[in-house]
DNA sequence: ACCGTGACGTGTC
DNA sequence: TGACACGCCACGG
């Protein structure tokens, strides 16, 4: 039988897809908002969320704008391609214009 | 059960 | 301002 799965993962997941396309958020942001305690674990979640393939993960970044999990893509390239083919631009593996694209979870309290 | 590692963040120097 | 140390919690060996 598979193992079940934490909850807070479906949690982070659930976020995670309703990031509005071409928009981006952080690991703290979203372990904040879910009152995880540590951002290392929206880390863990997504790094599984790759493995589901329905999970927009690569719109989710470090604090510093940093795209600090390119590495566990298909191809280290992977990330930067698809948040450019969104609108988000990105040098150095960093995204340009960060508060620009930022978009925050607390959005969904609205 | 112990230890090291990791897609992070904040505080301090 | 950048570099470093520490705290954080889950997972694999």
């Amino acid at each position: 039988m598979e193992k079940e799965q934490p909850k807070y993962y479906e949690n982070v997941y659930d976020v995670v897809r309703l990031i509005p396309s071409g928009k981006f958020t952080t690991y703290g942001s979203i372990a904040d908002f879910l009152t995880l305690g540590s951002a290392r674990m929206v880390g863990w979640a997504l790094n599984q969320a790759l493995h589901l393939g329905d999970v927009p993960a690569h719109r989710v970044v470090n604090r510093k704008g940093e795209l600090s999990g390119r590495m566990h893509f298909s191809t280290p390239t992977l990330m930067q391609e698809l948040l450019e083919a969104e609108g988000v631009q990105v040098v150095d593996h960093r995204i340009v214009d960060f508060d620009e694209h930022y978009w925050s979870p607390t959005s969904l309290l609205d």
